[in-house]
DNA sequence: ATAAATTTTTAGACAAGTCTAAAAATTTAT
DNA sequence: ATAAATTTTTAGACTTGTCTAAAAATTTAT
């Protein structure tokens, strides 16, 4: 078993691990949990000593198949709660995060398992990230950023990458939802900002929100 | 705040003060919590200063109000987490206390109070223990021990004394649960035991099974 | 009232997880 | 190739919560 510490590590290398194919350094770790590297470097001890992660000096870390099923496990648990605390119990999608990450380490397999069949088997929590199943796989899809679109183009809203509460709320004053379809009306060449259509509005966005709203391609007439 | 051992020790507390109007000794806190006295003698400390027990050397340590109302919101997230397992997720009322031990610490007022409203304010938990109210009230109901009841009354069953999942396990297979009427049909001078008259069913049960089980009076004809 | 039994506290140690400050190793720049 | 900058590790300390063993205080029995 893993303790409440050593789950949040292994959560931290795999969501850091997405992004690259290199090993994660130790300072990387500690930025994410806002830790200090030396304490980083002990618990990267304590986690190569559970076969969880392999850490070449200088090299950063990997995780092993049995420290990456373990982390989908919690990063599963995140999301199922976050489905929950949504679908049941009316939170807004820019509360969840707090209260998932304490219960995203409640140990009780039938609890998870209970919970992903009353939620009816949810493939993706409230930010549209993708919830792995018991095994720890997930099902890719393809998305794009929305800055990646090109005039004319348009898809489905599926998923943010920041999902602070900050930039939640500001989707939600700004009426955009996942599920909405978007269409690029205009690309202004100086700021890179966007003028789209999201639903029957036409809005005015910035790069900054269009890097960070993922967007299911779609065969827009 | 309080730590989940902080938590702990006050619902042990709590608890033990039900049973007495003495104040609870640092030996019955560590024979209740499976830990040493020593263990205890520092954490009266700790919760004397942050004003939630009083403690008078030798007499042992009282909740303050605070200290009340904080060990009942414990036990009232405790509670309404188990009738969660059972009614939402096909727990049995044997499976849900040491889930509800984990559940029971995690941090937000909003969560535990729509899970209230989404459990539709359940009153009592699976076990027929009375759920605190926000303000860490319950409302006692007048409750017997099976054993107390004459031959020829009968009463309602409505909660366990005794909730270990052994306990609750055997109940099962007798088939006694919450809400059944039971009639004493006969009381055994010798060992204590009962023959009692539950649904459509004979049975006989011995003392110690009588002595764990509450009974709500009923003015049986 | 004194002795015996019990309860409680103290003293010192340990594990987990964290921190600061300094040293060592590695990488990057010149 | 050497120096400079960066990354990582070590050393030592601190907090929380726990433990054992011994000392001190209190209660109970004679
Ligand atoms: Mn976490
Ligand atoms: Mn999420
Ligand atoms: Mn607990
Ligand atoms: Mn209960």
């Amino acid at each position: 078993m893993f303790t409440l510490s050593e789950e949040n590590y292994l959560k931290t290398i795999y969501h850091l691990e997405v992004d690259t194919d290199q090993g994660i350094s130790t300072n990387a770790i500690a930025k994410k949990l806002a830790t200090k590297a030396s304490s980083v470097t002990d618990m990267i001890k304590k986690l190569s000593d559970k076969k969880v992660i392999v850490y070449k000096k200088y090299k950063g870390v990997t995780l092993t198949e049995l420290g990456n099923k373990t982390a989908a496990n919690v990063v599963r648990k995140h999301r199922l709660w976050e489905v929950f605390l949504v679908e049941k119990l009316n939170f807004s999608w820019d509360e969840v995060h707090d209260v998932a990450e304490q219960l995203e380490h409640i140990k009780s397999s039938k609890l998870i398992n209970q919970l992903d069949a009353f939620l009816g088997f949810p493939t993706h929590d409230p930010h549209g990230d993708p919830i792995p199943d018991k095994d720890g796989n997930l099902k890719t899809i393809e998305k794009r950023l929305l800055a990646t679109l090109s005039k004319n183009e348009s898809g489905i809203c599926i998923g943010v990458d920041d999902s602070s509460s900050e930039f939640l709320q500001f989707l939600d004053k700004k009426g955009i939802t996942l599920g909405k379809k978007i269409t690029i009306l205009e690309k202004e060449e100086f700021d890179n900002s966007l003028s789209i259509l999201i639903g029957e509005k036409k809005l005015s966005i910035s790069n900054k929100i269009a890097n960070n709203l993922y967007i299911k391609a779609h065969n827009g007439h």
